[in-house]
DNA sequence: CGTACGGTTGACGAGTGTCAAGGGTAGTGG
DNA sequence: CCACTACCCTTGACACTCGTCAACCGTACG
C-alpha cells in the first residue's frame, strides 16, 4: 500500500516496524484498516518500505510510444491489486511516482503465506479488487462514450472525491496530481484538448485555477453536469 | 456461471443437480473447474438455474441512451465477479443475453458461507477477479487510444481467442456473438464506423465474411498488425 | 409479395488530433 | 536583483477521423 508523508522511511527492527504502522497515516485506510493488531504485527513482520519521490500512477505503454494510464493509486492504495505487475516481468505496465510517497513491500511468498493463515485478508483483498474492477468499468465508459468535456470535468470530480476521502483536501479546493501530460494519459486524450476544455470550464465560470494545478470549484452543480452522466 | 446449450434446464433434487454438474459442458472450467467434487457438490446444493435466450452482455447506461458494453460473459464466466450487480440495485449496470444461455445462480448468503468453508473457493474467486481487472485495463488501452480500424481488428482477436480457449471454434473461423450494434456498443464506436471497418479489413483481404456473423481469418498477421500494439 | 430489421454505403459536419507558435513560471547563474 | 533558460501550459490554424443523417440493400418472415 502507499503512503505519504511517513515519518519513518523503513523500519528494520519488529517492535519499531509495529511502531512505524501504528502511527501510520493510512493505518485505518484501505487494506489495513480492516485488520486486528495481531494481524498488523505479521503484516509488518515481513514489510519492507521503499521510498519514492514524486507520486504514482500506473501506466501501460504502447510500442509505438502512445501510452494510457490505467489508474491512480492514491494513499492506502494496495499495488498487489493490480495483477501481472509482480508476476510477469513482460507485462507492458509499469508504476511511475508523481508525487513523494512511501511505499510498503511484501515479498510475494511470505505475503501469501499471510493471506493463507488469515482468510479475513483474502476476503478484503477480493473485496478490494473488486471495487478497482467496479472503477476500472467507470472508466471504460468514460473513455467508450463521453465527450472531452465530460471527460475532464469527470476526471476533476474524480480527484476532488479520492482527495476529499482520504482527508488530504477539501471537496471544492485541491492541487491536481497530475500534470497535464498524465492527465491526457489518464483520460485518453491530447494535451492540447485537456487545456481547451479546462480553459473553456473556467471561462464558463464553473472552476477556477490558481496555477496549472490548484483547482477551485466555483459551481459544483453544473460540474456534474458537465462531467455527463454519473457512473 | 454461463454455459449454453445445457442439457438440463432446472436441477432440483441434491443427486439430480450433481448429475448436471458433473456432465456440465463447463464443469472443468472456469471456477468449477477449481473445485474438488466435494465442493461441486455442495455448490450445486444450493445453485439454482434458469435459461435464458440469445446471450450474455454486461451494459453500463447513460441517462440519455448512450450505453457502453463493459464486458462480455463467455460460459463459464462468474457474473458475481462483476460487483454492484446484485449488491446495490441503483447500479446502473446490467446484464443482456445476446444467445441462448444457462445460468447457474447461488443465493448470496448462502455462497458466502460457502465461500468462507472452501478459502480455496475464495482464493479462486480473487484470482478471477483479478484476470477481469487485467481484462478491464486491456479495455481501458483500446478505448483510450485505439483507432476504429484497431478497435475491430482487436475485437476480431478478442473473440476468437475467448472461443479458441473454450473449444467452440477454431481459431480462424467462428461466429460473432454480437450484432454491429453491440459491438460498436463494445468498442465504442457507432454501427457504421463499425461496419465501413469491416468492409476494410474484408476489402484489404484480411478477413473474409459470410454473411454478417460468420468471420473467416485470412491473413492472421496483417490483422495483428492492425490491431495495434498488444495489451 | 410486402414488411421489418439489420447491415452497408455515401455525404457532410463536428470534434479531436496534429503541428507550430507564443506565454508563464520556476529555477539557475551572474 | 535581474537575466536567462527550460519546461510546461496555452492558444491558434488546419487536417483528419469519426459521428450523424439519410438512403439503399439483403435477408428473414409473415
Amino acid at each position: 500500500m502507499t503512503r505519504e508523508h511517513a515519518e519513518t522511511s523503513i523500519g528494520t527492527g519488529g517492535q519499531r516496524t509495529i511502531a512505524v504502522c501504528a502511527t501510520c497515516a493510512i493505518r485505518h485506510s484501505g487494506l489495513c484498516g480492516a485488520l486486528t493488531s495481531d494481524e498488523i504485527t505479521d503484516l509488518t513482520a515481513i514489510a519492507r518500505r521503499k521510498h519514492l519521490t514524486s507520486g504514482q500512477k500506473l501506466v501501460r505503454g504502447a510500442e509505438d510510444g502512445r501510452s494510457q494510464i490505467v489508474g491512480l493509486l492514491f494513499p492506502s492504495d494496495f499495488i498487489g491489486g493490480y495483477p501481472g505487475l509482480q508476476e510477469d516481468p513482460t507485462e507492458t505496465q509499469s508504476i511511475v511516482a508523481v508525487t513523494d510517497l512511501e511505499l510498503c513491500l511484501f515479498p510475494r511468498g511470505r505475503f501469501e503465506g499471510l493471506v493463507h493463515r488469515y482468510p479475513s485478508l483474502e476476503s478484503k483483498l477480493l473485496h478490494q479488487t473488486r471495487n478497482e474492477l467496479q472503477l476500472a468499468r467507470d472508466w471504460i465508459v468514460l473513455l467508450g462514450r463521453k465527450t472531452a468535456e465530460e471527460r475532464v470535468a469527470s476526471f476533476f470530480l474524480h480527484v476532488s472525491h479520492k482527495l476529499k476521502n482520504l482527508g488530504c483536501a477539501g471537496a471544492d479546493a485541491f492541487d491536481l496530481p497530475l500534470g497535464r501530460a498524465d492527465i491526457a494519459d489518464y483520460i485518453g486524450l491530447t494535451v492540447e484538448t485537456v487545456s481547451r476544455q479546462i480553459t473553456k470550464l473556467r471561462k464558463a465560470g464553473i472552476v477556477e485555477l490558481q496555477g496549472a494545478k490548484r483547482v477551485t470549484f466555483i459551481d459544483h452543480d453544473r460540474l456534474r453536469k458537465r462531467a455527463g452522466f454519473q457512473p
